[in-house]
Formats: structure tokens, sequence, C-alpha cells
DNA sequence: CTTCAAACGGACTGTCGGTCCGCTTGATAG
DNA sequence: CTATCAAGCGGACCGACAGTCCGTTTGAAG
């Protein structure tokens, strides 16, 4: 990718989590104003704005994908489980504007989103390992939505956490 | 309401329905002239793309809000919940197409559609009665996003069905 | 310095939700 | 049966937005 491109990319995802953060309307022309970049730019770097939320929920998620690689093994799935979904939680109450904007974007197809599917799978094995009996593909699903944008939104961060806890517990018990 | 005001609301439902039925794309416009009445009409009538959906989803429930109605409360919550949850899982299979251009239309405080209200405090009273201990409306937001559109046209209704019993069984035990 | 693929930008297009307003019509009163 | 007029109608119009196109610019390799 040459300079110029990559400093492209990184202004139009910085333009992006501004527009969130100051709650305005994220149109793709604003963006590329707001980066100072042509809107064409926009499009040849993410492709639509599908693509633009999934690399910038990518982003953020770094942590928790690192985390996913460095999990202990030997600890118990439950435990595991309420590790990630805790941490979870934590990314989803910082970037409630980004989940929102993201799950509306998505909406066609959101079990396409790399993010989502690597979330899901992971969840979908913790289940497995606890409760082999259940439908873990399922319920991995029903947890994850607990963490809809407007939802969070409606209860806030520690109600979230407090609740996704009793329902991981009560689905791995 | 005028003559003619009813019998264009009904041709207007009936166009959306088929729209939907056919797998087209839903723009006002298009319903608008397959009802074979004026943009103005659709939006005199239903106030918004949003309106819409929502009355034509409220349409479609009213066998289960007379379930809701018609239920014995000498029976225990949780015989409730599943017959609650089994006749919703049979609406959503059926209107596969209408839950998911429902859930797009209404993705904007979709908290505030009635007919999911209704709904929700349904189901947040049994989960409350069969489990005072646990947060009765966080779970009842987790059990009702089991059966957003995208996610039944995934699993099919069988697989639906029993998944969605196998939850409302963990979350009630 | 030359070369050129990669990248750029912004005008342009098609679609869509929603508004506006002059015209039509169903119902009611006389 | 006719007059009246608010309720209703329809479709041209508007602004916003995602996505495309193409002539121009530029980073970097040789």
């Amino acid at each position: 990718m040459r300079s110029d491109a990559t400093r492209n990319r990184e202004a139009i995802l910085r333009a992006v989590e501004e527009l969130l953060a100051a709650g305005e309307s994220v149109s793709l022309d604003r963006v590329a104003e707001a980066a100072g970049v042509g809107k064409g730019t926009v499009f040849r770097r993410f492709g639509s704005r599908t693509g633009l939320f999934q690399e910038l929920l990518a982003e953020r998620a770094e942590r928790l994908a690192a985390r996913i690689a460095a999990e202990d093994p030997a600890l118990p799935a439950r435990e595991r489980l309420f590790g990630f979904l805790d941490e979870l939680a934590d990314l989803a109450g910082r970037n409630i504007a980004l989940f929102a904007a993201h799950e509306r974007a998505c909406a066609e197809d959101k079990y396409a989103d790399p993010t989502y599917l690597r979330w899901h799978t992971h969840v979908t094995a913790l289940i497995a390992e606890a409760r082999p009996d259940r439908d873990a593909g399922f319920l991995a699903h029903t947890v994850l939505a607990s963490f809809d944008g407007e939802l969070v939104r409606h209860l806030g961060v520690d109600r979230l956490k407090r609740s996704v806890r009793e329902l991981a517990a009560a689905l791995t018990a």
C-alpha cells in the first residue's frame, strides 16, 4: 500500500470515530469531508459503508482478539466465558455508537461480519464445552444479542455486565 | 374514517405483503404503485415507513395478542411462557420477511414499537413469576432477540422452536 | 529523471423517505 | 337531489445519501 493510501485510511477511520463521538450523522460525504479526502477514496479503501464499519469494529476489537488468543485453556470453560463476556461488555460500553452504527450497516446478513463470526465461534465453543447437550450455536447468538447497541444504551454497562453474567451462568449451569 | 380511506389502507397493507412475499425491495414508491394509490396517501395513513411496518406487524400479531389475553392464569408461568414462545415462533416463521423489514425500519429505537413492547412486558412478567431473583426485563430482551428475522431464516422454524424452548427452560429452571 | 500503476477527488447518478399543495370526493345537512 | 366542505388524494418535488466514473495527480521503482 502506498504511503498516502495508508495515511488516508487512518484519517478516514479517525474521522468516523470523531463523527460517532459527536453523535452526528455519519454519512460518507461527511466522513470524506472530515477526513480531508475525496469520497472516491473512502470507497476505494473500504468498498462500502458496511466495509468501513466492519473494519473500524475489527480495529477496536483487537484487544478482545488478543484476549481470546491468550486464554488459559486450563481454566474451566465457564470462567473463560465469563471473562470474555465481561471484556466484550466493556468494549460495547466504550463504543455504543459504533456498535449501533455497525449493526445498522451490517443488518443485511450480519452473520457474515468477520468480527461477529469470530466472537460467535468462540462463544459457541465455550458453551459447547460447558454444556455439550445444548444448542451452543443458537445460544451463542442469543448471548451476543445482548450487546446490541440500543440495548446497551438502555441498560448501561453495569446492569449489562451483571445480567449477561447471570445469563451465561444460567446457560452453562 | 372515510370509506375510500379504509379501502386504501387495506390496499396498501396488502401491497406490502405482496412485495414482501415476492422478495422484492419494498420502497414506498413501489408500495404506492402496487396499491394503486399516490405516495401521499401512504404517508397520510401511516406517517412513515416505520409506522407502516409497525401497523402491519400489529395486524399479523393479533392472534398472539388474543392468546395472551386468553391465557389460563392457573397454569405455571413456565408453561405459559413455553406456549407463548411457541406461537411466536410460528408467527416469525410465517413472516420472516416482515420481521426482518420491521426490524430494519424500527432499528432506531426499536424498543418503542408497541407490539414489541407488549411482547416484552408479557415475557418479563412470566420470567419474573418463574424466577423473581433474576433480571427478567433483560432476559426478556434476550429471549425476544431469538426471533430476529435473519436468525430465523438461518435456523429454520423447527430448530428455532426447539432451541428457544431450551433457552426458556434454562432461564426459568 | 522517467515512467506508470496506484491512488485521488469530486462531479454525477439513481434511489428513497418524506413534504407540499392544488384537485377530488364521500358524507352530511337542508 | 343539491350544495357544501373537510377529509382525502396523488404525484411532482426536495434533500440526503450510497455508490460510480473518469480525468488528474503522485509515490516510488528503476
